[in-house]
DNA sequence: ATAATTCCGAGTAAATTAGTAGGCATTGAA
DNA sequence: TTCAATGCCTACTAATTTACTCGGAATTAT
């Protein structure tokens, strides 16, 4: 049961954008750069979290993305969830709606389901960008210069 | 980020043998039946289980599947490892060593991928078969037809 | 003997993953 | 006003994984 790059890479991105956060648009070149990946595929990911309201852009030179909001206000699972999808084991314990399924009666796994879903995601939900962020300084203050432009 | 339908067929087989624990071996076709599955699939899956010691077999006509194990002794963690690897979101999270990876000095977001699979792992440990069955009596007491020979 | 079963290895269609490729659109700066 | 930097968009693709199917050999109770 693997994330896909889609949400290490999401995530990855999300963090640079934290660190430079109010200092104008980054490019995503820098983001591929610093974090190892491809631009071009990193290009895809954060369209689809722009379309989802976490970045924003700037297009023409000098242009780049930032977050659409402060890092304190931006958790994980939001991110995760736009790029994943709903976090969850099996589909019928995306919601908790009763779910349809071939076998009539009482489920007998999917009380297991909804427990794995709900601890995953209160996990990344009470994690923030910034949180993120305070820790990486806390562990590497000396490394500071790497996220200046 | 979902567990494929190994994990799920075979925690519904293990399910089906512990509610029948004690009572002999049990034939796959009845598991495959009662629960849906393709006989010639879950065979794949009970293989698995039985390399890995969770359930025995008995060969030839009258023959079947049974657990290896009182059902309070195995836990859907178990059951879910041996189907499906190490429960972790990442890679680089399976294990607590230090990863080896191209990004050089501290990784942002691997203590994230470790605190999810710690939780995920968290809950399915947590459970025994014997949770399932009783959970299961308690809720339809009136099936225990169901699961009569 | 026979029927019921487990055991084993091979094959496969469909879906998903993790990108690549190429070009158009926009904009700041020289 | 040009041009380089940058975002935006659509399509394509190789490799891998998933979720099976198929056929038959081995074993054993009746």
């Amino acid at each position: 049961m693997r994330l896909s790059t889609k949400g290490q890479y999401g995530l990855r991105a999300m963090f640079e954008l934290a660190v430079n956060y109010g200092e104008g648009p980054i490019p995503l070149k820098i983001i591929a750069d610093r974090q190892f990946i491809s631009e071009h595929y990193l290009e895809q990911l954060v369209a689809t979290m722009r379309k989802a309201g976490l970045v924003r852009s700037t297009r023409g030179a000098q242009g780049g993305y930032a977050l659409s909001r402060p890092p304190g206000e931006i958790t994980v699972g939001q991110v995760i969830r736009v790029l994943e999808g709903p976090l969850a084991p099996v589909e019928c314990a995306i919601d908790n709606e009763e779910p349809i399924c071939d076998r009539s009666g009482y489920c007998p796994t999917r009380i297991i389901w909804i427990k794995m879903r709900d601890s995953i995601n209160q996990v990344v939900d009470s994690i923030t960008l910034k949180d993120m962020v305070d820790d990486f300084r806390k562990m590497h203050p000396d490394k500071s210069y790497m996220y200046e432009i």
